[in-house]
RNA sequence: GUCCUGUUCGUCUAGAGGUUAGGACAUCGGGUUUUCAUCCCGGCAACAGGAGUUCGAUUCUCCUACGGGACGCCA
């Protein structure tokens, strides 16, 4: 760490890690990331009644799984723990004795409440600018059963973990008075706020919440959607390089990242971008790595059988990366390259009955199986001597051959698909063709 | 209801006191004499409304409308 900066994400587990979370997670982490400071996780669980183990196992896994690695925290520790709310009830008992001292607190009904000042509070917060904002009644710190609330602990710790720049949502600006009233009375200096926009639902009133669908983070690891695509999409709701940049690995980000490029208004999550953005992820991913991602992908959704022969395997994924738009999309793209009994697509095959297909397949049966070498070249060299001594387009030779070989009307190029399955194979198919499909 | 906050294409956004208001997604159309979920080209599409300041405002101020949030011994 070569600066000061110090800021935190503090989630509490009561449910599972949803997108709005990781944004604010995210800009904290990009913040910290910018300027060398230290991004501290801290697990606001002090609500025992709503706060479980899952919720708090999700929260870490997708944490991790999306890349947002943490300085301090749960697992790695740090000086100024512990991270857990529930762990640090010494700390809170401390620094209430010390509002006791001071005479700003009394009890009512068992509870501890906190004097305010009956004063005006002005926030100078980061994206906002300066918020005006009277807090008149008293509040509760500590609940009579004993327990302290949100916003005691939520400042106590910040004091205690020497927060510099709290980053949250919009949603906390009005409880920010509330907070100042805190520091007020401890006669510490608050940290620098910075209220990020909200995420809107994708259509309807509101935020987004848990419930809204594609709200969770888990639904695109399922889906296999690439963390730096999650990210990119992520980053860019509420803030901008403003240099027309979109696409952009994470270190870009980083670099370009700053709080006062980040705007005010409210953004609404739109799914059609996050997958035009992870498309774009997948494209540029390197060949090992999309192997690395491929293989896993194939293993999960019971595709064993397609991983053995891995030259054969790289050669596939060479040429349908370019084509997939996520790896969800994998399995299903590249099936047929290793099951002799895949299905022939209905749809596909009345797109091509207007080629006459089985006096077409029959022209192509009786060239290819002449050729020595069933390379690329020879093989589109074929089609195209087919198509001119017969005065016929390539495309009708081309859409009945894919379909005869694959089923389908879409996929790979085919002049690079057929080498791949090889002279034998492709022979078969078509006979396999004929004989079911237009005998 | 009270308080806080915001308002540029359908969506994410850029932008400047004087611009043909830019980009991206989506959408529509065309092309790549091989499909397409790839790639290329093109079209449609925005400064919420009203006052004020100003030579001039979409850009600054105010009001209205609409949006979002907060008003718990939840976090």
């Amino acid at each position: 760490m070569t600066s000061s900066v110090r800021v935190r994400f503090a989630p509490s587990p009561t449910g599972y890690f949803h997108i709005g979370g990781a944004r604010t997670a995210l800009f904290n982490w990009l913040y910290a990331k910018h300027t060398q400071g230290t991004f501290v996780l801290r697990i606001e669980d002090t609500d025992t009644e709503r706060n479980t183990k899952e919720s708090l196992n999700s929260l870490l896994s997708n944490l991790r799984w999306l890349g947002l690695d943490w300085d301090e925290g749960p697992d790695v520790g740090g000086p100024y723990g512990p991270y857990f709310q529930s762990e640090r009830n010494e700390v809170y008992q401390r620094y209430l004795e010390q509002l006791r001292q001071a005479g700003c607190v009394y009890e009512k009904e068992g509870a501890i409440w906190l004097k305010v000042s009956g004063a005006t509070q002005t926030l100078d917060d980061l994206i906002h600018g300066p918020v005006q904002r009277l807090e008149e009644k008293d509040f509760v710190i500590y609940r009579s059963n004993g327990t302290p609330v949100f916003h005691f602990v939520n400042v106590v710790d910040d004091i205690d973990m020497h927060i510099t720049h709290v980053i949250r949502g919009e949603d906390h600006l009005s409880n920010t008075n509330k907070h100042l009233e805190l520091y007020r009375a401890f006669g510490v200096t608050p940290p620098k706020f910075a209220h990020i926009p909200l995420i809107l639902k994708t259509s309807g009133p509101g935020k987004m919440s848990k419930r809204d669908s594609g709200s969770l983070v888990e639904e695109y690891r399922q889906k296999y959607f690439l963390p730096e695509g999650i990210i990119n999409y992520l980053s860019l709701l509420g803030w901008s390089p403003k240099n027309d940049r979109e696409i952009m690995p994470i270190a870009e980000i980083i670099a370009a990242f700053d709080l006062k490029d980040v705007n005010n208004t409210n953004a609404r999550f739109d799914e059609k971008k996050l997958m035009f953005i992870n498309a774009e992820h997948v494209k540029n991913l390197s060949p090992e790595a999309f192997y690395q991602q491929g293989v896993i992908v194939l293993k999960e959704t019971g595709h064993e059988n397609a991983i053995h022969d891995t030259n054969r395997l790289k050669a596939i994924f060479a040429i349908v990366q370019e084509k997939l738009r996520s790896f969800e999309e994998l399995p299903h793209f590249i099936e047929y390259f290793f099951d002799e009994s895949y299905p022939f697509e209905p749809e596909a095959f009345k797109k091509i009955e207007k080629y006459q297909p089985k006096q077409r397949l029959l022209e192509l049966k009786e060239k290819l199986s002449a050729l020595t070498n069933f390379s690329e070249e020879n093989i589109e060299a074929c089609i195209h001597t087919l198509s001119e001594t017969n005065q016929i387009p390539t495309g009708h030779y081309i859409h009945p051959l894919r379909f005869a070989v694959s089923g389908r009307s879409v996929g790979p190029s085919l002049y690079h698909m057929l080498p791949i399955l090889g002279q034998s194979t492709v022979l078969a198919r078509i006979q396999r063709c004929l004989d079911t499909q237009l005998s």
